[in-house]
DNA sequence: TTGTATGCGTTATCAT
DNA sequence: ATGATAACGCATACAA
């Protein structure tokens, strides 16, 4: 008496969302099974109160009909699970995975779930982003470039929590990250170790307004280094940006004894650069990184970097989340790299 | 007349999820704003055929009673977008990263949105997350370790892609990395390059038989190479793992001239191990390793390795959800590694 | 331009 | 054990 009917229903079918066919409801396979679509639903959930029996017949038709809850239809009527949207600039920088693992855990912890979008490194995508994720989340958490005025447009109501940006905001949650601090933290272990010809790599950011250009010139001030603006280089955010930077700072100032790196990708050139050039690191010349990777641990030597938590930048995300969704704004929350010495200086 | 009624309202509003308090809803603004809640719709839509001033009253008591739209109630009435769930294992894990950047990519490209979760290499919650986010989503792309048969209760009727399981399946779609092919294609070109003491590291993966040791049996037997079942180590698959199990084969067979490692994780402990033991990487024992992880690019000397295409495996992976979506059951996709050969060969 | 009525697919309440 | 009916929050056709 089950099965009879076949044929029909099952050719022809297209999934949900695939634009044509319409969508298997509970009422059809109620239908198929000859019970109301209310038996259907305790038969699928497994609620009690169903005759083994039918049970097993209207799986079987839901089955063979290829009926898929809607996961809309059960939201509407049930609590709902929390989703956070989550954009990063690129899922393959080294960087951005130990954050997203912090996210994950805080997230995972609350029980609540992460829909992850890339902008692929195009600040032009981040609003698009904004827009399309928005919609579909609870609240995001996101990597941005643009202040909050550019930003307004796209972001509609959706709490929304912007990381490392380095400029305030009054209307959304922040986590920052004291990039002048680390930076200080840096010189003066470098000055410690007694050098003075310090030159440093730097990289146009897409927003943040050269801290590391200020802080350098600063701590140079006050120690009266003997470097000027010359001893600054800018180059790409990338491995070879590195190499050639740390080329042109060396052809420029052969007797510079340290480099300090706009982060640790850059380093990693540097370093690399620096062997083909013949120079010693750290004797010939020292390198600090910036930010932590783990990877830099399995260079030869390892480098020295300032160590960002990541994993905590993303757990500390997640609970300026929490705050937003009770309905307040949450103070910035800040993060301060650390140094860790290592074997390039 | 807009900005009459206020605290009520606005104090002791808890967002939506929150557990407690009632979500706000269209009605309720409607209500606030003195519209029907039609009205409401068309001024959060900018659907046209509104007042200007209206809208622009009836947006201010929205953002005053912090309404935001239900993605549920939303889904239900709009075209569906299409969301797939993702399992990885580990994000941190750069082989990771990797494959998630080609499921992003082409997910992005179908204007589909993408729910990751991580296992945190815990077999056990592959079967729980497959639970939770299989009912959220509209298939699934998930590394998984357990057979079909222990899976399926927890698989409901959602679309499932299975990747790199190494074992077959009838009833979900497969994402398959030749393996085989792999350990063949290096086993080869260390022969080719004269060594026939070769060792291997290998691992105990959760669910693969043992393709390497089977594979590296088989081309010693074709060769007739002079290592048995004592040149094989199993090892943790982590950094220290592959350290340790260098340095047992390495004091087991000190005349060993080339290692295989179960993977460029293993392999790059396996050169750290033999810079301490005092093993010159090529000169007094190749290294080759697997997988391609773009860091074993910046080691000294870089790392031979098979080099497999994870970005594309991702692709592959939402390749086979549009299968799936579309009602019909793909055999699987099989990608093969590329030798290929750098520093430590 | 605005309001009224209806349906989306599901679960929950209450009868039977 | 099963079925009828009413929400859930939103958008859309249609009426005013």
């Amino acid at each position: 008496m089950a099965g009879q009917r076949k044929t029909e229903e099952e050719r022809g079918r297209r999934s949900p969302g695939t634009g044509t066919g319409k969508r298997v409801t509970l009422r059809d396979v109620a239908e198929a099974a000859g019970v109301s679509h209310q038996t259907v639903s305790r038969a699928i959930n497994s609620k009690g109160e169903i005759d083994p029996e039918t049970q097993r017949r209207v799986l079987d038709v839901a089955r063979r009909l290829r009926y898929r809850p809607s996961r809309f239809a059960r939201g509407l009527v049930r609590p709902e699970v929390v989703t956070v949207g989550l954009i990063v600039p690129d899922v393959v920088n080294p960087y951005f995975p130990e954050f997203m693992a912090g996210v994950f855990a805080a997230a995972d912890q609350r029980g609540w779930q992460v829909l992850v979008a890339s902008t692929e490194n195009t600040p032009s995508r981040e609003l698009t982003l904004l827009r399309s994720l928005g919609r579909q989340v609870d609240a995001l958490v996101s990597y941005l470039s643009h202040p909050d005025a550019e930003l307004e447009p796209h972001v509609g109501s959706v709490p929304l929590v912007i990381v490392d940006r380095g400029m305030a905001s009054s209307t959304h949650a922040l986590v920052e990250v004291d990039t002048a601090a680390g930076i200080r933290a840096g010189m003066r272990h470098l000055i410690d170790r007694g050098h003075r010809r310090i030159g440093i790599i730097d990289c146009t950011p897409v927003c943040d307004p050269f801290v590391r250009r200020r802080v350098f010139a600063e701590v140079a001030a006050e120690h009266a280094l003997p470097v000027d603006d010359s001893w600054r280089v800018v180059g790409e955010q990338t491995l070879d940006g590195g190499a050639a930077a740390f080329e042109a700072l060396h052809a420029a100032h052969p007797d510079v004894t340290a480099v300090f790196a706009f982060n640790d990708l850059v380093g990693i050139g540097a370093l690399q650069a620096a062997r083909r050039l013949g120079v010693r690191v750290p004797d010939d010349c020292a390198l600090v990184g910036y930010d932590g990777l783990s990877i830099t641990d399995l260079l030869d030597p390892p480098l020295t970097t300032l160590h960002l938590d990541k994993r905590r930048l993303g757990e500390l995300a997640v609970h300026q989340v929490d705050q937003l969704l009770a309905g307040e704004l949450p103070p910035p929350a800040v993060l301060t790299p650390r140094l860790n010495v290592r074997g390039t200086t």
